[in-house]
RNA sequence: GGGGUCGUGGUGUAGCGGUUCAACACGCCAGCCUGUCACGCUGGAGACCGCGGGUUCAAAUCCCGUCGAUCCCGCCA
């Protein structure tokens, strides 16, 4: 059985008088008196067949009984439209099949919802029957992305000499990080594998292992609350160099960034990507990923209050609290009273003072403020008259968030208005290596535990001040989104258990849960450092979807829930018996 | 773990104390239509308004609880 000669979306009008055969799904049904046109669609897109029962009298019964979505093969003859039948909408619109016979393949039952309509339905039942959406090109679009971008890194880092090795998903579970999952051991009871939140570990064993440049398309497991830009399995761009330094790492991902979006989008990227420090960023945009599209900046105001008499922010200055002001210009951000107004109490719900300041004509109005130092703060803010100003007052470890999500709310709609598809790289350098956990009252790594330190912070602070050291370590940034990070590791096993030592852990515990590491370290271990890129981030980025669900063929949904298949589901007797596993309570949560 | 929003025919929504309140669009079924292309026209079927309780003479509508969905914070690269 031949199912096609041609395909529905190739057909052109050069294509007149070809006898061909096609196969696809009826995307619409018009019956128009004695003749029916059918819309036949496969991947490659639509055809519209002419279907003349009068032509064909054995047609008419079938036609009868063809509903969307129905499987067909059908047998016709290409024909130019007439001229004022030509449909400049569609790409076959020149033509249609005048069809000779048709033969059901496969019949369906009435659908959920519309193929072509599936954006106005609730994204469970879509997710439930996501063999029905795919059909739909928007839908599926993303997934030609991701595969370009999977074969183009494949290729480039190939050619940089790198090889793709795979390794375990069942591995050990390690503290600090992401929560696991769990994979009970058959064969031992009371023990369990861990699926792999990245191939951290063993991309650092290979290097030592002398594979100087190791990389993996690799799926990442991690049990934590899902987001838009969050799923329990994700994939990552994984690789690691020995004998690397930041800079050559940078290059090397720059031209990865650079080749794709040479490759798939024809658009020449700017390199090098701009690099701001962590300190810079918190700083300026309020938060370590910035999007760079977003023109507005934070300016620190603090110094032009700061003087007895200026109530009440003198008092809340001595108090170690700092005045933040984004200068909104007239020009680009409309801004009406009642959304300074909402937008000052949502602050003030977050416990920190907020003020809005309009810039009239005569100049900000500020009242506490000398003229002279008031137009040393315009000039500092760039500020005009009729644009606003919008300051929080607060102790630094919230002002600087709390201007960031106001950046970033503020910039939305300019970016949607002006700046929609352009990809705005940055790379955030000089993050500090540790940072305090409030609750367990220690210190935890703020990238991962084998991040290697900046050597002259750690002589200087490792006994003192730890959280004053910076980690050789930056991430890369996409507008707004973090699309991975990595750096160099350490690979002195002094280094490593002093590290972790400061972190809390005891010889011990160092001993039994990275002892094979420490032990590799002694056997000659190579500097090295590596990267690892959120592939499904950079994909849903890349085709503009809101979602991480959109660029991942079946993803959970934010319980962790995935509804065409069930999980997570019970299982048997026999197979909990088998891994001697016992509830205390009978389970409630599902069927 | 916390907060916001939502839950009405297959799908998307309207109704937000009573009276044509169970409606509208798409889809579905039947009929009509020989150039449609989101075809059109006529008619029809289809919902105990997520679930449980309460207030009331009266609840889709108000209240409480619960379940589910979703977004955000916490958490997480």
């Amino acid at each position: 059985m031949i199912y096609r000669s041609h395909k529905c979306g190739e057909l052109r009008s050069t294509d007149n008088g070809k006898e061909v055969t096609l196969s696809g799904w009826i995307h619409r049904i018009r019956e128009v008196g004695g003749v029916t046109f059918v819309l036949l669609r496969d991947q490659s897109g639509i055809a519209q067949l002419l279907i003349d029962a009068s032509l064909h009298a054995d047609l008419h019964d079938i036609v009868a009984g063809l509903h969307h979505e129905d499987v067909l093969r059908v047998e016709g003859v290409v024909v130019k439209r007439t001229e004022k039948d030509i449909n400049p909408q569609m790409p076959t619109g020149e033509i249609e099949i005048q069809v000779k016979s048709i033969e059901k393949l496969s019949s369906a039952k009435n659908l959920p919802f519309n193929v072509h309509r599936s954006n106005e339905v609730d994204e469970n039942l879509r997710l439930k029957y996501r063999y029905i959406d795919l059909r739909n090109p928007e839908v599926s679009q993303p997934f030609f992305l991701k595969h370009q971008l999977m074969q183009t890194t494949r290729n480039y880092l190939t050619n940089e000499g790198f090889w793709e090795i795979e390794t375990p998903y069942l591995a050990k579970s390690t503290p600090e990080g992401a929560r696991d999952f769990l994979v009970p051991s058959r064969l031992h009871d009371g023990h369990f594998y861990a699926l792999t939140q990245s191939p951290q570990i063993f991309k650092q064993l290979l290097t030592m292992g002398g594979i100087e440049r190791y990389f993996q398309i690799c799926r990442c497991f991690r049990d934590e609350d899902f987001r838009l830009d969050r799923q329990p399995e994700f994939s990552q761009i994984d690789f690691e160099c020995a004998f690397t330094s930041l800079p050559e790492l940078k290059t090397l991902i720059q031209g990865l960034m650079s080749t794709i979006f040479k490759n798939i989008f024809d658009i020449e990227l700017p390199l090098p990507f701009p690099e701001i420090t962590y300190e810079h960023a918190i700083k300026q945009y309020g938060t370590d990923k910035p999007d760079l599209r977003n023109p507005l900046k934070i300016v620190d105001i603090t110094e032009y209050f700061n003087f007895p008499g200026c109530t009440p922010f003198y008092e809340k200055i001595q108090e170690n609290e700092v005045f933040l002001g984004i200068s909104l210009p007239a020009s680009d951000f409309s801004f009406s009273r009642k959304q300074g107004d909402e937008l000052l109490a949502s602050f003030q719900a977050e416990g920190a003072r907020s003020y809005l300041f309009k810039h009239k004509e005569e100049g900000l109005g500020i009242k506490v403020l000398s003229e002279e130092n008031r137009k040393a703060l315009e000039a500092r803010l760039s500020s005009k008259p009729q644009d606003h100003i919008i300051a929080v007052l607060a102790p630094a470890s919230i002002a600087y968030s709390l201007m960031g999500k106001l950046r970033n709310s503020l910039g939305k709609v300019f970016i949607e208005k002006e700046q929609k598809s352009t990809f705005q790289f940055a790379w955030i350098t000089d993050f500090p290596l540790f940072e305090w956990n409030e609750e367990e009252n220690r210190y935890q790594a703020s990238h991962h535990l084998f991040t290697q330190p900046n050597m002259e912070d750690y002589q200087q602070w490792h006994k003192t001040d730890p959280d004053k050291i910076r980690s050789e370590s930056f991430d890369l940034v996409l507008n707004g989104f973090e699309l991975g990070s990595g750096g160099l590791r350490i690979f002195q096993s002094e280094v490593q258990r002093s590290i972790l030592n400061i972190m809390g852990f005891s010889n011990e515990a160092i001993d039994e849960q990275f002892g094979f590491l420490l032990e590799a370290m002694d056997y000659g271990a190579p500097p090295e450092g590596g990267f690892a890129i959120g592939l499904d981030r950079l994909a849903m980025v890349l085709a503009q979807k809101p979602s991480l669900r959109d660029v991942i063929a079946f993803p959970k949904n934010t319980r962790g829930v995935s509804y065409i298949t069930g999980e997570p589901s019970k299982v048997s007797d026999q197979q909990l018996k088998d891994l001697k596993i016992h509830f205390k309570k009978e389970s409630t949560c599902n069927e």
